[in-house]
DNA sequence: CTAATAGTGTCTATTAGACATTATTGT
DNA sequence: ACAATAATGTCTAATAGACACTATTAG
């Protein structure tokens, strides 16, 4: 059968099996938390990786994470939420599970499971305050096949990344990775590089309308041409869904 | 910072590193695999459920699956099927990873995660081989307010329900939960079911013409009016995806 | 003025929803 | 014949893509 449960007794009451129950006892699975932390910075799509400062997987670029620390980490998300903190020091507006990887080869260690999270946010300096050695970098994602990835991340961030490109057909999540204050043709080219192709300006414009989720800040940039108006996103954004996709 | 890695020392190498590396040095948390099992039976969307003959939580429904066995699982999802076929003794057309959920008071035995895989097959009946006294039975997903759920499997299977529920309004996917051969009126009823809504019978045949996804059998089923024909899905339609979602 | 970028007008093809109509069975 | 269900015909409204056109800035 599939539980490991031992003792198992009708007439036992649950305080008493738990006085006998040490998960020592079994073979131990490890469980880190992983978070694909990703932003728009210089017209790419950019992901912040760590330089391995440990063993395993010494000076190979990973994910931003670690065990789930029992002290501190009332839940999964939570333990993601402490180490995007601790490396940028700042809250993302979108952050979601992803996957979970899990076998006994992806770690050294042993058998072990990576709960991957994924966030958006709006670029801004890694590692502002300096609390480790680690070399934390935000790493442009078309760029990551000439990168040493540690463990399993690289599928980590393939998995994240495909789900966003999904997300950037139906839906304007994209936008958590622009700053605050955005131009419809910022947020059209997250969503290009996303799904890979070029998007009508009218047909993006039309969709961004019809959600009636942007405000005009009242403000534009000016850099080359008609200014652009800057616009800024209802909280409500991120539940907002097109009925019909962008075509591919 | 996250890691807990200790014995840091940039001269030293990976295996002695290893060497000096025992898990049971820090806090275990505990992982299980369960599986939320969906089909199709006499018009209703059921889900597998077993009584639990074990402490903790005895006596209450829960997910099959259990703690990842080191010696037979080199996956979690290979974890999945196990426990699955253990239930069903079948191999499910459809399976995917749906979320991890994880908290230091989800289970009395200490901080744990449950990996949660979610699989859709054609109706058949439960433990079709006595292995355990564990009482196994497809409950309607729509009565389970009045069933005790162990642990919190009822989140579990909120999320794997919703997820259908999106995959129904711009997939095929449901099609697994259905037997081999099918009417398009049976399949349209399973994605009504998961959307909570009516769905045009003219627009969802129109959607499953223009999949190219199904094949006449040749057969139809004959019960009350006009005979239905049969089909049978090919195997792509797990991947094809309309480009207008079915509004609610 | 010109180049460059932002934003609009508008045509056309596609198609989902609505619902009426026809087809085929059992009793 | 009638009830019941399957399958089709067809009208209309919505809207995405395409692309031409206008607007507004810098230099």
């Amino acid at each position: 059968m599939c539980r490991i449960d031992t003792n198992y007794d009708d007439t036992m009451t649950e305080q008493a099996f738990l006085d006998g129950y040490n998960p020592h006892d079994f073979p131990v699975v490890l469980v880190t938390v992983d978070t694909v932390l990703l932003t728009w910075h210089e017209e790419q799509l950019k992901v912040l990786l760590v330089q391995r400062a440990s063993h395993p997987e010494l000076g190979k670029w990973g994910l931003p994470g670690g065990f789930v620390n029992q002290a501190q980490d009332h839940s999964l998300e939570a333990s993601a939420r402490r180490s995007v903190a601790a490396k940028t020091n700042v809250e993302p507006p979108y952050l979601e599970q992803v996957c979970t990887l899990g076998s006994p080869e992806r770690d050294p260690r042993g058998w072990s499971t990576a709960v991957v999270y994924s966030a958006l946010m709006p670029h801004c300096a890694s590692t502002p305050f300096v609390e480790s050695v680690a070399n934390t970098q935000w790493q442009p994602v078309n760029q990551l096949a000439q990168l040493e990835i540690a463990f399993d991340h690289r599928q980590g961030i393939e998995t994240a990344i495909e789900r966003y490109k999904q997300k950037a057909l139906y839906s304007f999540v994209p936008v958590f990775a622009l700053p605050e204050l955005f131009t419809i043709t910022d947020l059209r080219k997250v969503h290009e590089a996303l799904i890979g192709t070029a998007i009508q300006r009218k047909s993006f414009i039309r969709r961004a309308e019809a959600s009636q989720m942007f405000i005009d800040s009242g403000d534009v940039r000016s850099e080359r041409g008609r200014p652009a108006v800057l616009y800024k996103a209802k909280p409500a954004i991120g539940g907002y869904r097109f009925v019909r996709n962008i075509e591919l």
